[in-house]
DNA sequence: ATTGCAACCGGAGGAATCTCCGTTTAGGCT
DNA sequence: AGCCTAAACGGAGATTCCTCCGGTTGCAAT
């Protein structure tokens, strides 16, 4: 999201550090949820105005701290080692993709949950759009002719931190059962039908 | 979510309705995203704490601005005629349901939308869960052993006034299309599959 | 009618997000 | 070194959500 057409300045530069890493200390001690910009622009001796312009809003500086690992993730779908890279077939490096994620998400929760609650272009920004896309190619690739990208979506949907947190904390589900969801759902969504021979039948798989 | 045990005293049921009248109107005239509950304080003549001390908080508001219609629409899935009643197919309820739920989530985006930026409480609260224990419910009969409960989360996740939102205007999805996909994906849950883990025989390999 | 009290009312105020704008400074140019 | 301008700085203040609490009122029982 943050190209540099021309590079910041030495004093941008030390103060944008400055409070990411104040942010960090401040996360550490306290938990995101209680994660107030006006306290961390006083923590880091900066005036507030200093933090909305580096960041854009507090979701911009979320993401911030989300960035390097998102980069991290994404070098490791697009060019690292099977199963998660390139080699593996296209079924397990979705499942892999999958699992992998939910692992992240569950790594930064609270980090997520307030993405989440941002404005709908934090939530759909950069890294939904590489992780739909690497989704929708491997559909594709699986099941030609399905609607892959609606897809795509709907595995993505099941993995927000909203939801991955409601079924830990109010169903009791273990990331282990979560991953297990995942995997069915993959597979559900990825292998060939059969025709339904049960009493009503569904039209056959949808032409676009 | 609110039972009366003792009803409300006259007052404070007419302060009630005053501030859902005025919320509706301030929504109708300048969009659901300006609401302000101040504003609506104001404008319906009462305090501040009155709102809070009726509705709890933002999204408490919001909840009984939709509350009338969601009622309706869970007597029309738990009682009312096929397909979408009691007496259809599994599948074809399961289908039904979620081609309500779309358009229901659409005539009402704004609405639903500040619900899913609210705390968790609002966005699983009780219309989810009503809605979630109807999808594991017919799940369930379709695809006994499945993850169920799993599966239906998944549903709803797509479901989401944000993503619903994100497809029609960034992907240029119509909502005819979105309930196709919906289609498409309830089939895929639902159909049972050849082979439960093993590679099937006519799987297709690509990769580069 | 009167009384008593639980429920309700209103708005001041705390905390947080974000904007605006006058002031300061970094760093290239002469 | 000295200057000049675009960029960055900082904090006052507007807006919003929500809490708190002293004063008020409905209403049931006397």
């Amino acid at each position: 999201m943050v190209g540099q057409p021309q590079p910041e300045r030495a004093d941008a530069a030390r103060n944008r550090q400055k409070i990411i890493d104040c942010a960090t200390r401040l996360i550490a001690e306290r938990g995101a949820d209680q994660l107030s910009l006006d306290e961390i622009a006083r923590e880091a001796c900066v005036g507030v105005g200093t933090v909305y312009r580096r960041f854009g809003d507090r979701a911009g500086l979320v993401y911030a701290l989300v960035d390097e690992r998102e980069r991290r993730f994404q070098e490791a779908f697009m060019t690292g080692p099977p199963p998660v890279g390139p080699g593996a077939e296209p079924v397990e490096r979705i499942r892999a993709f999958l699992a992998a994620l939910v692992d992240r998400i569950v790594e930064q929760l609270d980090l997520f949950m307030l993405l989440e609650t941002g404005p709908p272009k934090a939530m759909f920004g950069g890294p939904y759009q590489v992780h739909h896309r690497h989704l929708t190619t491997l559909i594709a690739q699986v099941r030609p002719g399905s609607r892959a990208g609606f897809l795509a979506d709907a595995l993505l949907a099941s993995a927000t931190a909203r939801l991955i947190s409601y079924q830990r904390e109010e169903r009791g589900l273990s990331v282990e059962e979560i991953k297990a969801g995942f995997d069915e759902l993959a597979l559900a969504l990825v292998t060939p039908r059969q025709a339904p021979r049960a009493p009503s039948p569904g039209r056959p798989a949808a032409a676009p």
